[in-house]
RNA sequence: GAGCCGUUAGCUCAGCCGGUUAGAGCAUCUGCCUUUUAAGCAGAGGGUCCCGCGUUCGAUCCGCGGACGGCUCACCA
């Protein structure tokens, strides 16, 4: 059992407390991390050490130790690196040796030293002082392999970083991509906002939402789904450029690419088309590779990306009449039953009955499952898939020239979906008639249809100007910029079944 | 929700065709050791083989059911 070694860290615990010593004090203060000393000594020959005069003063757990029966070596690690630590009896004294001998593998250590070069050319502190700052009772995952086992690397992940430089640095790397993000918006004179996590309605997407209880005003709440909404109360509001980088909820599935919350930068910006948002898109995702990966190519899993701009650009419409040999006007046009012809062909779930559960929309439907069915697999490099039907945009504005279409796009990159935009739909009439058009749909069978919400229109109806707005998945991003397969390796603490009791 | 695969010591893993007391490395404990770095040498302890039921003289191993996880699919971003 752990038990074992557990138990023997407790007596020592109880023996140190039984010594009047405190094992969890707060009174040591680190002046220098490792990197620091590395920083300023890596270069130095052994001369250069002796004639240093200088004294470090580090703290951070010990996660390696090699004994001897006088002296010792260690490993410190702390927030930016490790170091290693060589602890003499005859400099240090008797009794913090003896105290010392005493100390584990993943105790926290507090060192004031000088450098030196040991034999093998490592840089060294010389323990003048060592101080135990926190006695841990488990100990560490095993020191060459790690922890490897992937539901204990979720479920207990602080193992999991302590152990792993590598997915230290992951989650570093997620920190400065999401301060990137934000540092962009910031500089273009975007307002960042900050909107309801709870709702009355959850809207702005087509998902299942999270429901939760106010007991006060006695109603019951939606986790959101997107802040897409409120964000657009905003531009009604006089707030022409506004994002918002944080949580949504949905009551999906998890698998590599889904989390039930997982964080979106939904951004808006009034006087500009989704196609502005393909530029700024580009614009965000060479900055970040430039200074994320340091390279605007890079792999993925089993692909080669390459971000260099202008990506690629796919109409659904066009890529369904060339793929599948039909008449462009005829797909453009929505025949449903060459539509279907095609469908039937393709097989699979093409094969269920759209008239039944959309109705008068089943045509938008069923070209959007036909497209994704023939093509989602050919999405590796980025791509803007655009020409969405009306049907599957209950939020986007008209196209123009072609009604039964919208100004929006959906990026593409490693066959997964990384961003969702399009020109706002700022028409009340149109935006009231779309709404009621999906709870059709929903009275029909589709709960992931959109909801009603009136006082969304009521803002609409004040006014808003002409816009664009774009969500990107920030997780599948990270997943993209640091080569990661799984969501969960770029979620601190996925969500998992509770373990047994 | 479906299919496939997995679960053995604290960690990383072996374990043959169903057969005595389930093994190794690291970690832990004891002893020696003042330049090691997966330190070394000598010794020791540590197991609900995920859980339950069944088959069998006998089950870590075979069968059925369940739990948890991974992957794929479905849903979705």
């Amino acid at each position: 059992m752990e038990g074992d070694e557990t138990e023997g860290r407790r007596q020592k615990l109880q023996a140190m407390r039984d010594a009047g010593v405190n094992p969890y004090p707060n009174d040591f203060r680190p002046e220098h991390t490792t990197r620091e000393v590395k920083t300023d000594l890596g270069e130095a020959d052994a001369a250069a050490l002796e004639a240093f005069e200088g004294v470090f003063c580090l703290a951070g757990r010990i996660v390696s130790r090699r004994d001897f029966g006088k002296a010792s070596f260690l490993h410190l690690q702390d927030r930016s690196g490790r170091l290693q630590v060589y602890v003499k009896r005859n400099i240090v004294g008797d009794e913090a040796f003896a105290a010392f001998k005493q100390w584990d593998l993943g105790d926290f250590l507090g060192v004031r030293g000088r450098p030196f070069l040991t034999k093998t050319g490592e840089l060294t502190i010389e323990a003048s002082e060592v101080h135990l700052l926190g006695k841990a009772l488990r100990p560490l995952p095993e020191k060459w392999h790690g922890l490897t086992d992937v539901e204990a690397r979720y479920r207990q992940r602080y193992l999991d970083t302590v152990t792993s430089e590598e997915v230290r640095e992951t989650f570093r790397k997620r920190s400065r991509i999401i301060q990137a993000i934000r540092e962009f918006f910031i500089s273009r004179d975007y307002f960042e906002a900050e909107t309801p996590m709870m709702q009355a309605v959850a809207g702005g997407a087509a998902a299942r939402p999270f429901v939760t209880h106010h007991n006060a005003l006695d109603i019951d709440l939606y986790l959101r789904i997107a802040p897409e909404l409120y964000l657009k109360r905003l531009l009604v509001g006089g707030f022409d450029r506004v994002f918002e980088l944080s949580r949504v909820f949905r009551n999906e599935g998890v698998s590599t690419r889904h989390n039930p919350e997982f964080t979106l930068v939904e951004f808006y910006q009034a006087y500009a088309t989704y196609r502005d948002m393909m530029d700024l898109t580009e614009e965000l995702f060479v900055e970040l590779a430039d200074s994320i990966v340091g390279s605007r190519t890079m792999s993925w899993a089993e692909h080669a990306l390459d971000l260099t701009p202008p990506w690629r650009r796919v109409s659904i419409p066009e890529h369904v009449a060339e793929k599948m040999g039909l008449d462009i006007d005829a797909v453009r046009g929505l025949d449903y039953e060459l539509l279907r012809k095609a469908g039937d062909e393709v097989g699979g779930p093409l094969r269920q009955d759209y008239r039944a559960k959309y109705g008068e929309a089943a045509a938008g439907y069923l070209l959007m499952d036909l497209f994704e069915t023939i093509a989602e697999e050919e999405l590796i490099q980025p791509t803007f898939v655009e020409e969405y039907p009306v049907a599957v945009s209950p939020l986007a504005r008209r196209n123009q020239e072609s009604p039964n279409f919208v100004d929006r796009f959906e990026l593409f990159i490693g066959a997964k979906e990384m961003a969702n935009a399009f020109s706002e739909l700022n028409d009340p009439v149109d935006q009231r008639q779309r709404l009621e058009a999906q709870l059709q749909h929903r009275a029909a069978g589709d709960d992931e249809a959109h909801a009603m919400d009136e006082d969304f229109l009521r803002a609409l109806e004040h006014g808003m100007p002409p816009a664009a707005g774009e969500g990107i998945g920030i997780d599948r991003l990270v997943m993209m910029l640091t080569d990661s397969a799984s969501i969960r390796d770029v979620i601190l603490f996925p969500h998992m079944r509770p373990d047994k009791p």
